[in-house]
DNA sequence: CTTGGCCTTGTTACCGATAACAGCTACAAT
DNA sequence: ATTGTAGCTGTTATCGGTAACAAGGCCAAG
């Protein structure tokens, strides 16, 4: 039903070849030629069939990207920014999510492979389970990592300094004067485990006790965290500072403190990560440990099209490490360090009526 | 270098039909011969070539869903809802942003439409501006619209609906005893002039004058809304009760309002409308308008499932509405419906340090 | 013994593009 | 006039699958 380049040639009496080249821009054709063709073919409402050019070129222009989960606004900010340095190098973004379930991952990155010329990855897996990643990379997968990476596979990656994320957290709540700190802590995934680590130094850095019933295993989710609050609230050994995993635990973990009657900030410290979007507008604003989304997502993109344009310096595994930083709100108990409305915007609030 | 069809056939001496049918489960092949494929195809690691089944069936298994915003919850919401029921059916889900862009969803819609089976729009054109899904439809394009309908396109449809929302929206003010009501209306939209056209019905039910200056042209977007609300405070005909055309235009507004030190809730009553995620853990939790994001996605992609498998009902134009419903919480400054938190949920906080 | 039909497998052609190479034309150089 | 050479254009094969039809083996019925 649709129009072919055999239709388009058929047409115009040449052969589907000169077509092709036209439509391709190719050096070897006419100039005159090529316009003829291109007008007929914008008459006759041409498009070219992506899987037969897919399959013949080997090629489809397509870069995947896999997060663990699309309701968490930092991998949308992440997800946004690979295709603004995507989009210009001629590639369409093919999205999915995992909703953090491992089994899921690996089913999605394997049915993605072969639609796509590589992939953008957040994976849920625990770093060290790097055996399907391992076979795929050596099979000639364009894989690059993106926030949660994996030790010991060779591959181009992108995220923060996940345990001075844990240590800047933790040393936040040290500093105001917290001695009893929990952790909600993530999954088997590097960023949890990091995290923890870190928060496990600053511990030992400050000659704090660590105890294991402190750090409450979550999960990433705001339901995970808004889970393992309601558990710990039941359970009366509450601390009075926790450092959540992410900022999705956080507010989960808020939530539960709200329906418990608990005033966050005075009752309770609470700190995050990821400083997602909305972290500011939250009815306790959330003190939270901060990296640029916008660079991760543009910086994984740019090592994918190197990674896909074969260059051999970008084959070797390049990583790139984005430095944290602290962002005091008010879930922490701590004056923020941002400012607080200037008094001269008072001004613009008058009404008419 | 991928192992194919021919590869298999090769090592087992068959053809390469027979291995096709193997891995199809054609029911026209032995039962023993199946296992062998089977077996020699795992053991090789055989993946199907996507693009060359894709080429022969016609049929990609592919949904493309293209969404005006992914930093807009109430689409990721959407699009999970979506997966939720084209997983189960075979298909994988490319996701696409045009970010309120006309020009680029009219680029996005063209190039999704060649690479899958059907798509989900979320249409940022104006409703009257049919053309372009007019013909693709007429060429067989299986399209289903979500959310921002067209007038007059026989296309199947999931929507809410808007001259409701914009009622029920501004007869909540209305009935709070406000009698000068803003709007900060969207785009050309669909959604946005039925909301607009709810909020023009309300007042003259009324018999409340309709003023052109209460009404800022605004966008769909939250720095729309905070765009154009730092404008309206900076002219000092501020209504005391505002209904904006969606959620993140309220939260825009809502941050420009407290910089500017006014109080949300108390000096001005604001309305929102599809409830997004986070919107009730808001510094100052946001009234809404509310429909099922999870029955929109579920019921445009069943719709999109029947569309593609042909059947001759299914293909007229179909349109489920939802019924909003008033979601009451702090933002407009009425006594929230929710339960607040219940006193004795209260046990919970206690300390053990 | 022949015939017919079932069950299974193989053959051939094709999906719609592109790569690699062959071939043609016009014009300049010899 | 012949040859060489750009500069285009056409031919053929191929990418990796699948549909449609052909064909072989085997058994039962006539």
């Amino acid at each position: 039903m649709p129009v072919t380049l055999a239709d388009i040639a058929r047409e115009l009496g040449v052969s589907k070849m000169t077509v092709s080249r036209a439509i391709n821009n190719h050096p070897l054709i006419n100039a005159e030629t090529r316009e003829r063709v291109l007008e007929v073919a914008r008459r006759m409402n041409y498009r070219p069939n992506e899987h037969a050019r897919a399959l013949a070129t080997n090629r489809s222009n397509l870069i995947g990207v896999v997060v663990p989960d699309l309701m968490n606004l930092y991998f949308a900010e992440v997800a946004r920014a690979i295709e603004s340095v995507a989009r210009p190098a001629g590639f369409q973004l093919l999205i999915c999510s995992t909703d953090e379930d491992a089994t899921r991952e690996i089913g999605e990155v394997e049915a993605l492979l072969h639609r796509t010329d590589g992939l953008i990855i957040s994976s849920v897996l625990a770093p060290t389970n790097t055996g399907a990643y391992r076979k795929m990379i050596k099979e000639g997968a364009k894989i690059v990592l993106v926030d949660r990476t994996m030790r010991n596979l060779r591959c181009p990656a992108v995220a923060t300094d996940n345990v001075q994320v844990g240590r800047m957290a933790t040393e936040h709540l040290i500093r105001l004067g917290h001695d009893r700190i929990g952790h909600l802590s993530g999954d088997a995934s590097s960023v949890s485990s990091d995290r923890l680590e870190g928060y496990k130094q600053s511990l030992t850095n400050h000659r704090l006790r660590f105890e294991q019933r402190l750090v409450r295993p979550c999960g990433l989710l705001e339901s995970d965290g808004y889970r393992a609050m309601l558990g710990w609230l039941a359970q009366r050994d509450l601390p009075r500072a926790i450092f959540a995993v992410n900022d999705p635990a956080a507010i989960g973990a808020m939530k539960a403190l709200e329906e418990a009657g608990v005033e966050i900030g005075r009752e309770i410290a609470l700190v995050g990560a990821g400083n997602i979007h909305y972290g500011d507008m939250l009815r306790v604003p959330l003190t939270t440990i901060s990296w640029s989304r916008a660079e991760t997502g543009q910086q994984a993109a740019q090592l994918l099209i190197q990674l896909m344009s074969g260059e051999p310096q970008a084959s070797r595994a390049r990583r790139i490490i984005l430095p944290p930083e602290l962002v005091v709100r008010n879930s922490c108990g701590a004056k923020p360090l941002e400012k607080a409305p200037v008094a001269s915007a008072r001004r613009f609030a008058r009404y008419s009526h």
